[in-house]
DNA sequence: CTGAAAGCGCTTACAG
DNA sequence: CTGAAAGCGCTTACAG
């Protein structure tokens, strides 16, 4: 950063004050047009850029939006990034990120960092570690606007961007039902995630609307809904002595495991086992049979977060303590699950 | 952002300067450990956190990367942004990210948002639109670092991440050779990218090391390397009166493509054809069988870029001009390409 | 060991 | 329609 022009030198090169030349930039209406077009002219050919970090300094406003997300190379969270950073360039909004690596130890000094930096607002999706929030707490009173989406806090309010994840699991696994099947089987995610509680008692709940029994022989409960926990998961099914006809799936590694260890046995999907996952990975394309599973919008998630954060930020109206926005989800029914 | 306490804040509290408070809280020798142990206390005491950007301003320098990528969703891109920003985190850079969508446009746009930024360096990824580097040339005259990976500018002198794609795809074509194949197709990458030209090229090269005749109707063109290019591709393979013993594809996509249609058409991998990808995609460890593939070190091309650039932005030694580094790839043997 | 002063490059209320 | 002036919150060369 050497030798930058400033509103200074073009102010000396034109005999004008920097307060004319800031105003016509700025397209200010008092300022004539003839006067407008010299300015920028003689900034154009002179290559003036403005230093927004004097702006932000003098305005105390970054128009830059932070990110904490547990890690970038997670599928999800980076659509959700994307949503992010295509609506935030559309409204002249930055966006910088960091990784929480699901330690709460770092996602406090980034909420550290956050303070310093100056953002005008904040998105983050908790660590799986994150059980209090309260080193966000000091965005309140600096008047940052927080919001949170898919893993959100329960202990504060907040602004929040979710998926109505019961509901989507009552729809996944109706959809079952209704296809037919009469034992269906569950592999959980981690019940300390309310996300996961959310799922398993969607799935419970379809079962009891349609006078199905709930047999917990059937729930698999997984750490983290990896692909070798589902690997185990569907080695336990084949173990029982009867085989579930239907799997609904709290993921898709969990439910492509599933698919590849009942094929492997020489068992048909989704003619013997139905399966449904939940989040609509690429691989859920690609499986075959491909897998039927919830679209969970992580993109439009995104979009969403950095719509109503930058609405936050923007509306000098305080009355909105907090709004929590719940998306609609859409289960894609592919070939796993389309029996007969 | 409101009542923020600053350097004044403190001063006044302390009857000190805010001289003495800025060196103090900044561990400056000069000032006695007692004055230091009041104003940390003080400072911890009315939630002091120094503004960042009065900081920057100051002193000209945002310690904030910017770094373009074509999509962060995808998934080579977001390893290396998460490699971008654990480097970055570890040495206190912040990471503001971009993306280009892989269009020109959109690309000129964000260099003359970063122009204004005052970002310290910038690490980047072209977009496949992007033939003519121009727009990035601004930086060089403002004395911004820029550094490229995979994507890389050939028209100006600039600091490149790659890996070695000839060689790379030597290896992998070598393996298929000394794995017993004769006849070895390969489904190449856009010729206009450098990249898929290299890939080809090795792929060609290793051929004829070892003798063999380099067969045009076994080398099938597509144009972005996607998934149903890949079907379409091994579809024409069928068709020809003799099928390939070994394929080496640009990328996993078209690799698992092919391995799917295949097996549809009962064909044996790897006894029939053994095929091997590029890239390490997580898919290619959960696709049946297991794709052997070579590893792009897509997160440590991430952290080799910030380092690179770390070290540019923060030399003064103004000496070097450019620096390429080429990194090691690794041939990843799993089961799509172990005959017997 | 500490302080007074200048200045980074903008923006804007005030004056004319 | 344009300008002079103040100030955002830091940092640091200079002085003592």
């Amino acid at each position: 950063m050497k030798n930058r022009i400033t509103l200074k030198d073009l102010a000396k090169d034109l005999n004008l004050s920097p307060s004319t030349i800031s105003r016509a930039l700025g397209n200010h209406p008092a300022i004539s047009d003839a006067t407008k077009k010299r300015v920028q002219k003689k900034a154009d050919e002179k290559g003036f850029t403005p230093n927004s970090i004097a702006s932000s300094f003098r305005m105390k406003k970054t128009r830059s939006l932070g990110v904490i997300v547990p890690r970038i190379d997670i599928h999800f969270h980076s659509l959700v990034i994307s949503g992010i950073e295509d609506f935030a360039y559309k409204n002249n909004y930055n966006v910088t990120i960091y990784q929480s690596k699901d330690a709460l130890k770092r996602e406090q000094e980034i909420t550290k960092i956050l303070q310093t930096r100056m953002v005008d607002g904040i998105i983050s999706c908790l660590s799986i570690e994150t059980t209090n929030c309260k080193h966000f707490k000091k965005f309140n009173k600096l008047g940052v606007p927080l919001v949170f989406y898919d893993r959100v806090p329960t202990d504060f309010d907040a602004s929040k961007i979710v998926i109505n994840d019961f509901e989507s699991s009552f729809t996944a696994t109706e959809h079952l039902i209704k296809s037919g099947c009469k034992r269906i089987g569950h592999i959980a995610g981690n019940q300390k995630t309310n996300i996961f509680k959310a799922r398993l008692e969607g799935y419970k709940a379809a079962l009891k609307s349609y006078d199905l029994p709930v047999d917990e022989t059937l729930i698999m409960q997984t750490n983290s809904l990896s692909y070798d926990e589902g690997v185990a998961c569907a080695k336990k099914y084949l173990s029982l002595p009867e085989l579930p006809d239907g799997l609904f799936c709290a993921n898709d590694y969990t439910a492509v495991s599933a698919i590849q260890v009942f094929r492997k046995n020489e068992i048909k999907i989704p003619q013997q086992v139905a399966i449904v996952g939940f989040s609509n990975y690429p691989i859920s394309r690609i499986i075959e049979p491909n897998l039927t599973t919830v679209n969970d919008r992580a993109f439009h998630m995104g979009e969403a977060s950095a719509k109503l954060l930058i609405r936050q930020i923007e509306d000098n109206n305080d009355i909105i303590d907090s709004e929590i926005i719940t998306l609609k989800t859409e289960l894609i029914i592919r070939e796993s699950s389309r029996i007969g």
